[in-house]
DNA sequence: ATATTATATGCAATTAAGTTGCAAATAGTC
DNA sequence: GACTATTTGCAACTTAATTGCATATAATAT
């Protein structure tokens, strides 16, 4: 076990998407690989304190635009990101996976497996694009301790 | 045909939810009932002027906690709502339809019908809940156009 | 119809999120 | 180590979300 992910490991990742090696990438990258949940840029800001929050949010964006991170909608308003699996490229983004809200403790996850994604059926002349599902419910955690 | 629906239908479903009848609010849900797609707070501050934003803000408030509308997730981080259908009550939103953006137009619309929705599979101890659908896509009348 | 009471509204002000420009600092390359 | 393009931090600005309070209005009782 690592206390962190090998920090060579995430220079791959970033060099793999054609992003620069940067203090601040390397942490943001660590904090999302090591959190394993959707993070928001105030749960950044609180986590990595030592960076400006303009760096913080831009790391974001470049993340978003090179495929390493996905946006997820949520209905509070304020978006989550988290990461992209191998299906992502940097010019097309594949999360059909879920992504799940844990009514209890808050927390955001991007479930991979269960990708029985639904049979989508729309009305005459509608074209199907990109599909999203959000699961509210409990999250494993929270449904032993309660 | 209407040019609006009728005041008395609309003044019914306020107080079926519980809520004063009130000139605002009447032209609120008249214009969700005549547009037929979810709006933004931004939708109803350029179509509704008369009112105060606060007042608009508080309407929208008042009709989603009393089930008249409901909030839809999206990416952009700005919310849009929707009129719930009658499978929603002031404590229960019921709103398993699909939610269906046009990237054409940018219009969001909630789709009844098609309400095939996923044979959704949770990792171990996981307990669902409600489950949001967000397709994007091309609408009929943009694709039509096209 | 009028008075009473609780709620809704408008205005002002505040909080918080998202975004941009620019100079200084740093990463990748020679 | 020097050079160039990118990244960072700071300041400032824009926009959305939210709250408090005095006034206006809806529902209810008289």
């Amino acid at each position: 076990m690592f206390a962190s992910m090998e920090t060579r490991v995430r220079k791959e990742i970033l060099k793999k998407h054609g992003l620069r090696v940067t203090d601040c990438r390397l942490d943001v990258l660590d904090l999302f690989i090591n959190k394993s949940q959707a993070l928001s840029q105030k749960d950044l800001e609180e986590n990595l304190a030592a960076y400006d929050r303009v760096t913080l949010y831009r790391t974001l964006h470049s993340f978003i635009d090179s495929g390493v991170l996905h946006k997820i909608p949520n209905d509070s308003g304020i978006a989550s990101y988290g990461i992209c699996f191998d299906t992502c490229s940097p010019t097309k983004h594949h999360h059909d996976h879920l992504h799940f809200k844990c009514n209890t403790c808050g927390q955001l996850e991007c479930i991979e497996e269960s990708v029985s994604l639904p049979n989508i059926r729309l009305p005459q002349d509608y074209k199907l694009g990109a599909v999203d599902v959000i699961v509210n419910g409990v999250c494993g955690t929270c449904s032993i301790e309660a």
